[in-house]
DNA sequence: CTTGACATTCAAGCGTACTTGAAGGTCTAG
DNA sequence: CTAGACCTTCAAGTACGCTTGAATGTCAAG
């Protein structure tokens, strides 16, 4: 199997694929005689795995954690638990923050419909963006999700 | 008032003031003769407004648009509510997306708890994580909170 | 023999919001 | 007079996961 193949197969694009390996988590396929790589079967599993732990949240560097145990011929259980862990707990934290931004949202826009333009202080910029006290003091993040 | 305290007062670097001004998002301020930035007290107003609103979540980007506005004279009102449900609906969204993922992490770690590792196959890397239906579906991002 | 789809490497770019570093100037207190 | 706390500009670096571009090579079909 070549690169194109490996990667369509896995929903990647060929350049993820050499980045990866780039990165450490493929290991180096053997070549065609015109340097063209090769890839056994079992490559489709390991990218696989590196999407699907992509897709909980792992990032690549802990993903080679995770591959660098298992290619050492030890199970990675503890370091994958711990891992989930740590992530679950993330996420979660994530939700309460989100929760507390979305209420403050609506919130906003609450006191937005109530208010007419005409009334609008000239003197400041937007007093209905400040209005919310959560919002003076934190702020959660953006950055969407990516498809697996 | 000199960069550093109109920075602390808003609780930034100066650097970040250097920053917002270079973006249009802050006017610049006259000078000391020696060049130094001095800045009006409506300054920290202005900084206030610029924290406020990503702590909702806009851009710097979408916070220029609102400035913009206000600066040519306008109430921004209707650029305010526009950016915000956009935003609510994006924050809603999310809300979901990291719901399921939370599911999925609770019920990967549940998976976790019930198996031996000595059970483990080492054929395979880690099966416990590609376990969850939904893992196989889709993926949603990290990335963590700035503070405000 | 040519076209076109595929492959290679390497460096650089993207988005976001900044920070950091280098090289230097200014100002105040002791 | 000097230390040190502050200011200036400009370019480059950070995180993360890739993609893109340039320049080039390979290979099968028509």
């Amino acid at each position: 199997m070549r690169i194109r193949e490996v990667a369509s197969r896995s929903g990647l694009a060929p350049s993820a694929v050499r980045y990866y390996e780039q990165l450490g988590l493929l290991p180096e396929p053997p070549r065609t005689e015109a340097g063209y790589r090769v890839y056994p079967d079992v490559a489709i599993d390991r990218l696989g795995f590196i999407r699907a732990a992509q897709a909980v949240g792992l990032t690549l560097a802990e993903v080679r954690q995770v591959l660098g145990v298992r290619d050492a011929g030890e199970p990675p259980c503890r370091v994958v638990t711990d891992l989930i862990q740590r992530r679950h707990a993330e996420v979660r934290t994530k939700i309460v923050e989100l929760r507390r931004l979305e209420r403050d949202l609506a919130a906003v826009r609450a006191r937005a419909a109530t208010l007419n333009p005409r009334d609008c202080d000239p003197s400041g910029i937007c007093h209905v963006i400040p209005s919310v006290a959560s919002v003076r003091a934190r702020a959660v993040g953006r950055k969407e999700v990516p498809d697996v």
